[in-house]
DNA sequence: TCGGATTGTTCGGTTTGACGAACGCGCTCG
DNA sequence: CGAGCGCGTTCGTCAAACCGAACAATCCGA
């Protein structure tokens, strides 16, 4: 049989990878996430070496710890580096109805995006640390008023807005009034 | 940060019962498939008996054999129309901070999603042609109220509402008041 | 500086997944 | 009828995944 569908490379080393990459974006313990997922910290240090070949009930209880879907844990990340900016979105009008639409950002193969609603209320500012790096963070703000960015690059965001920043970076959120927003966590 | 992920339910019945499905899909005996993927028939069949743990690399080797991606063995049948209403849905909590995340769609590497904001004034709907197959929409209407899905799927939705449904078959869209929303087109 | 805690690795022992053979069943051909 | 074939299941054996404990290395507070 032919390989038609690209079935990816031999999955041990990439679960190998992404186990580690995940959990340090966790920022956990191996210890702490053997403890967590129910496992001896024996195996998962061999899954990490790349030895071993997991039985699914342990790769599952891996991916519930890590909070992660268990299809990343098995697909390779496919790293090729390339960010797409968001532009100043181009007005998509709709052929023959009241629609329109901005572009914001393209998004290019191989970056995974994942789709959040964020809620946020007024008082202290969430300090987020670096996510891993390359991850890019993309805010357009539904209702309330925020500030949002990098340290000391923080803007002021009314509903409507929309913001982009390197997520790899120490960076803020604060709501100034009960806020929600749409948020787009990009990584590759 | 608190993991609340909603990972579906252990993949063991997933599991078999996805073999068992793909299997006849296919037109193939339990013993052919055995042979193609280079496995005891003994161990294919516990396997859809829902008896068993495999281990990845058999698992794999079955979704070569059958020809399918890997995770079409492990994750639940997709439901097409997915809506998470406003405050529902899981929540990822921030560790210090006035801050709440909800998960709306984790991206799998592979997918490419364009980000846009979506304006729409009542009056006629918009008819989409089916896109390119495998694409899915992703809808957070941010304010305002509009009807969106499939032909016949239609669901309403109200500021917070979330909705999600494959972009290959015809749909509308359909605003009742002055709208706008986040649109996510997931390629792949 | 020293103890204690935590990190991740390595080493025997046990559980279990995978294998091959044998089995019962249904169908088809001689 | 009965021999032959293919189907899927069940059983004993073996390798290996998983476990628990012991291990060096590192970090941190006393």
């Amino acid at each position: 049989m032919e390989r038609t569908l690209h079935e990816p490379a031999p999955p041990l080393a990439t679960i190998a990878a992404a186990l580690r990459r995940e959990r340090e974006r966790a920022g956990i313990s191996l210890t702490e996430l053997a403890r967590r997922a129910g496992l001896a910290k024996s195996t998962l240090s061999q899954l990490e070496a790349g030895t071993g070949n997991p039985s699914i009930e342990t790769l599952w209880s891996l991916g519930v710890a890590l909070g992660v879907p268990f299809s990343r844990l098995v697909e390779p990340p496919e790293t090729r580096v390339r960010v797409i900016r968001a532009g100043e979105g181009p007005r998509l009008q709709a052929d023959e109805a009241d629609f329109v639409a901005t572009l914001l950002a393209a998004g290019s193969p191989h970056t995974r995006r994942d789709l959040y609603v964020m809620e946020l209320e007024p008082g202290q500012a969430r300090d987020a640390l670096a996510h891993i790096p390359g991850s890019v963070e993309h805010i357009v703000l539904a209702s309330g008023r925020i500030k949002a960015g990098p340290v000391g690059e923080q803007v002021e965001l009314g509903p409507g807005d929309y913001v982009t920043f390197p997520g790899d970076v120490d960076h803020h959120y604060e709501a100034l009034e009960p806020s929600w927003a749409v948020l787009v966590m990009e990584h590759r």
